[in-house]
DNA sequence: CGCTTTGTTGAACGGGTTCAATTCGCGTGG
DNA sequence: CCACGCGAATTGAACCCGTTCAACAAAGCG
């Protein structure tokens, strides 16, 4: 694969214009790269020194499981993101990482990080973007969870997958393809699995969105992105980006 | 105040040994202190360029307003913690943060960070330790607003308040000085005031711990962190601290 | 001493859960 | 090719945790 074709390289793209030798330099991140079945965990909570990725191609999650069975899933991860990088600075894994769909993951070296950091404050600074921009999705999930109600959580998660998944270039201007079982969703939204699924109904009768057979389609897209009071800039680089 | 006794330098302390020089790198933190008043935003979401500071004296809360009024607090901060941090990279603030009681608070220039961070791994790599930390209190937060109730969620956050005012010098074995209202409770724990008064009752009535008057006491410690599913580890020095 | 903010309590309501049963999709083996 | 098995999706009904509305008490403050 060439290295401008990496849903990572895709993502920092968006920060900054990429010179050669930084692609060079990006490349080298690629160089361990290999395939993880779905189900079992990539990283378990509490594992020492886990170690950290870079997803190449499928879709994670990143969960805790309370006394109780009651489980979280604390994060999405689609292709571009990290894995644990975290667990990088702290010794121990503070949650499970757990492959929704068969993945290709890049193992993360730290000298190769280092070495990116160093080269200069453009690729420093568009790596720090992408994994603070990460930070920034969960802290949206935190609102969404404390004062959304179903509708408008679900309806904020899927412009918010979308809008990620745009940036990787995975998903089409009103639509993309998505693996999550609505047990995933669930987990994720802090609702039943059973509520869920009359959530979905209900957007789906009401003409705003499409789940079915893996594809999520908006039919009224801004109607939705009111509903969901979901702010199309805070994902968007022009805001951002360094020229 | 010497600068053994600032709370961010008790927080670092907390994960490595400070070394005379390091200390004086540090001190140069505090060279633009000033108050402000409880109240009025120190940073409101959406503001260029806001910059960033350290809290050396006071309570902060930081939030997000939604749509229709609701409103979201994201984080409690308390004397050493970040405000901003994030927004050094980002260019626009994504959420607001107000203090809760009169403050004080250090400006942190970006050159002193730098200069800071680039001195070696050992001071860098503590910096970055307590940066990291927030973000994981925050995932704790949201497996809190996804997944537990309201009582568990309460005596949860009361817990985490204590470890983090402990590793400060703020809080007694048993017991904290909290200048939150239940209003402030309800709008970071996802609750309304109403119930967050219900639920404070429940656990005084129930033996577990008692907030009245500004103080919080652990009536039942052992019990209170059963119930709360609260994880002492997550907090704790001494499994991640290197010597 | 009045005024505003914070805390407290009751009663009715409702969004979301839980339990339970049924259906659908699909791979697997007979 | 069909029967079976199993996970995921779907739907109904009863229940309950937390909200909302409303009223009042208490505490801080000019």
């Amino acid at each position: 694969m060439g290295t401008k074709d990496r849903p990572f390289v895709k993502k920092l793209a968006g920060y900054i214009d990429l010179s050669d030798e930084e692609l060079s330099i990006i490349d080298r991140f690629f160089e361990h790269t290999r395939p993880f079945p779905a189900g079992s965990d990539l990283i378990h909570e509490g594992q020492r020194s886990p170690g950290a990725f870079i997803l190449d191609d499928g879709w994670v999650s990143s969960y805790k499981v309370l006394r109780g069975g009651g489980r979280q899933i604390v994060n999405i991860l689609i292709p571009g993101d990290f894995l644990g990088l975290r667990t990088v600075l702290y010794r121990t894994a503070d949650h499970s990482i757990e492959p929704i769909t068969q993945i290709s993951a890049s193992t993360l070296d730290k000298q190769n990080l280092l070495h990116a950091l160093e080269t200069g404050p453009r690729l420093a600074t568009a790596i720090l973007w992408a994994a603070s921009a990460d930070e920034a999705m969960v802290v949206e999930r935190l609102v969404s969870l404390g004062r959304r109600d179903a509708v408008e959580r679900t309806a904020h998660f899927m412009l918010e997958l979308w809008a990620r998944l745009r940036r990787v270039g995975m998903a089409d201007p009103l639509s993309f393809a998505c693996p999550l079982s609505q047990y995933h969703l669930a987990d994720a939204l802090g609702l039943s699995a059973v509520h869920i699924n009359r959530v979905l109904r209900q957007l789906r009768e009401d003409g705003l969105l499409t789940f079915r057979k893996g594809i999520v389609t908006f039919d009224d897209f801004e109607h939705l992105v009111r509903i969901a009071d979901f702010n199309i800039g805070y994902l968007d680089y022009d805001s951002i980006r360094v020229h």
